[in-house]
DNA sequence: CGTTGCGTTGATCTCTATCAAAAAAGGTGG
DNA sequence: CCACCTTTTTTGATAGAGATCAACGCAACG
């Protein structure tokens, strides 16, 4: 049984939090359960709350004139989404869609500002995450800038693997997409770092042969 | 002769403060004049202050291992600089360049926090301010993965022109960095877009001729 | 099983970076 | 104000990366 207050008292934004304030919280946090493919929010929807997401995937897109999905990035476990849109203008930026079987803790815009009013530590801690976000994507910022498709795919394995292995998390489409490319490109690109044996790939999992190779394809 | 508070009082963040506050933010801030080319700031450098631009134009920017200079935009009138990295780690993640005659008001992050503690308007202000740069960030990734040159610089044009003008205020090599490309690649889009009619160009100001045509070109 | 979506492979073409050089614009000192 | 030097901008030619279009194998699924 899933339990609001205990995964709230968890997630990082909120864990220096009194028993009080958790309880205050989670008086106006609702789940939510959405199924593959549901609609969590749209673009120019009013935003009247913000996301934590307990279990699942979130991708967060929006959608060229012709139709083209442009994934901005793909939330998971612990992530926040739409965290940044309570406080700026009324509207969410992007669209939202579950790509998995998903569990997320829905939290009122207006409660939870109010809770803030109340609580400056909080709200250093939210800055902070704001603060990262926004380090997160200059990096990436300035990724697409400079590197091409390989130095951009050995980035993100380096940066995803565990023992050597990564586990791939998504669909290969969206991996292309959220390096800013298509499927057909990183097939070729994976194609040839088996062949020059910097990886092997089994399933879902990639393991990486030649980490240093790798890197020299970085800048 | 500048008048720092007279100043602070103007500036967005700090509209809603008491006069009380004001001197008080007032007294932990100084002055700083910066000529063209100065560093105000290098990537790794610990933060100990943020800084409002008074009048001129700083550059924000990081550099490849090879040497090149990638622009992540240039700051103006009334920009804030740094003020997300006071929340973050310790070090600045980029570097800052004075690239004019440049008068900043320079704020030390720690009695500024101090400042926060006891004001949760200003702490929503803050986090507006952040959500807006979460924004561009997200609308500059958007804009790298999805538009070519043409739409970007279309782009570009149709979000900065005044009555159909456009007036750069940067050195168009700069705004070929700041787009993603190279000074070669923004001139021949130039020529491209006025042999087609789109643009007129006179001096440094580029008047569009056809918005529509522009507006085509942009995913 | 047929259908549907994903991943791979091949051929082609377009865009843009690179290299090289000339032209234009901006400073600087005399 | 002019000659000189530096930096920026433009133009040309070339090569390479990656998108596009098309087709096929394959797995999941009703």
């Amino acid at each position: 049984m899933f339990n609001v207050k205990s995964f709230l008292s968890h997630v990082f934004l909120f864990e220096t939090l009194s028993q009080k304030e958790l309880d205050e919280l989670a008086s106006f946090c609702t789940q939510l359960k959405l199924s593959k493919g549901d609609t969590l929010f749209n673009e120019g929807q009013f935003v009247d709350s913000f996301y934590i997401i307990a279990f699942g995937k979130i991708k967060i897109f929006r959608l060229s004139p012709t139709g083209d999905e442009n994934i901005i990035h793909i939330q998971t476990d612990g992530d926040l989404i739409a965290e940044a849109a309570i406080f700026d203008d009324e509207r969410y930026p992007a669209n939202a869609q579950s790509s998995d079987e998903t569990l997320l803790v829905k939290v009122s815009a207006d409660h939870f500002k109010n809770l803030l009013k109340n609580n400056p530590e909080l709200c250093f801690k939210i800055m902070s995450a704001y603060a990262k976000r926004l380090r997160f994507f200059a990096k990436k910022i300035q990724e697409l800038t400079l590197n091409d498709i390989k130095g951009r795919l050995a980035n993100f394995l380096i940066g995803n693997n565990y023992k050597n292995t990564v586990t791939l998390t998504m669909a290969k489409k969206d991996l292309a997409s959220s390096l800013g490319t298509i499927p057909e490109t990183l097939s070729r690109t994976l194609q040839y770092f088996k062949k020059n044996g910097l990886i092997e790939e089994n399933k879902d999992q990639i393991i990486l042969k030649n980490l240093q190779g790798l890197k020299d394809l970085v800048r």
